[in-house]
DNA sequence: CATTTTTTCCTGAAAATACAGAACAAACAA
DNA sequence: TTGTTTGTTCTGTATTTTCAGGAAAAAATG
């Protein structure tokens, strides 16, 4: 392939080939796990013929998945004077990718499971006893833990990073 | 279907198939997420056949998803005396599922991840300045980021619900 | 306007995943 | 032993997801 790589790129290399598997053990499509490795660790701002060089991918790939992580909010757009190229730069703050993510996550995997569990609890209200009675505590139970934990998590999400850390020290120590 | 069903397996059964559907959006198979959802609400533990049954599924998948079940600690093998089947039931308690989910998640998720980390930055550490050196510094504040957030999710986790519950309301109030 | 560059959408192929059904194995009964 | 019940694994098929490549659209330029 590329001869006379600096050496650091051997390294990055690992670690977005490794992190498009590990993403999609967590349910997250290979390219675009790979892609958002590339952009973290990338010096500049990448455009989509970079990432299709460097990825080796094709550009329908390379742009439906540069735009999904733009939906996510982990990849921003750049646009520079004089060029009519889009580029694109990822967040590399840990805590604020961790509160984006997180924010995504409430939003499009935890919501609607809420408002599933509600819907069963409301029509499971009347029963008084017997398994109606206790599938309805069941959906209600769940409810009241993941809005409870939302609520945390809500509370965390929304402080400063220094804040959170110094939270999360009181707790440990 | 089946005539006469007691109200609440109408419910019951609208949570079972769109828990279903939901897994799959967090990566989790669609028969595995309906056989968890049936097993919560089971007024009394539940043999392959039942699961067949309710799933109008075959053996061979009622079987291994059942087996995956047990392996994530979330549903628990039990047997009668005097009676060679399997039943199966489910950990109902919403506190001890969240802590088994997230052990489970941490060892197979997160804890990979961290080696990769660990892996890049040890790669990488003679780097001493520009892009090699922020390559270093990027991968070193993920794992500082990640393994930080796992103690304290290790803290948490070894609570008991109420200790966790009492210290969530401290952040809250 | 026509031309070029860049982005977006679409179609079909390939790969991965989920699944039914059957084959197989083990445990027990007669 | 043989048959029966239950549990496990395997094989091929169907479904879903991913992706390349090209067509189409949009935007910028002259």
């Amino acid at each position: 392939m590329s001869k006379e790589q600096p050496a650091w790129e051997k390294a990055r290399e690992e670690f977005v080939t490794q992190w498009g598997s590990l993403g999609t053990q967590w349910g997250i499509n290979r390219t675009m796990a790979q892609i958002h490795a590339l952009l973290m660790t990338a010096p500049e701002p990448m455009c989509t013929d970079d990432v299709m060089e460097k990825l080796q991918i094709s550009r329908g790939n390379a742009h439906t998945n540069l735009k999904d992580l733009v939906g996510w909010n982990l990849v921003r757009i750049i646009t520079r004077k004089g060029d009519r190229k889009e580029y694109f730069e990822a967040e590399k703050d840990v805590w604020k990718i961790f509160v984006t993510i997180s924010k995504e996550r409430k939003r499009r995997e935890i919501e609607p499971a809420i408002r599933l569990l509600r819907d069963c609890a409301a029509q499971t209200k009347g029963e008084t006893s017997g398994p109606g009675r206790e599938f309805n505590q069941q959906m209600k139970d769940l409810d009241e833990f993941l809005s409870f934990g939302m609520k945390v998590a809500d509370t965390v999400i929304t402080m400063k990073h220094a804040s959170a850390l110094q939270w999360a020290m009181r707790l440990l120590g």
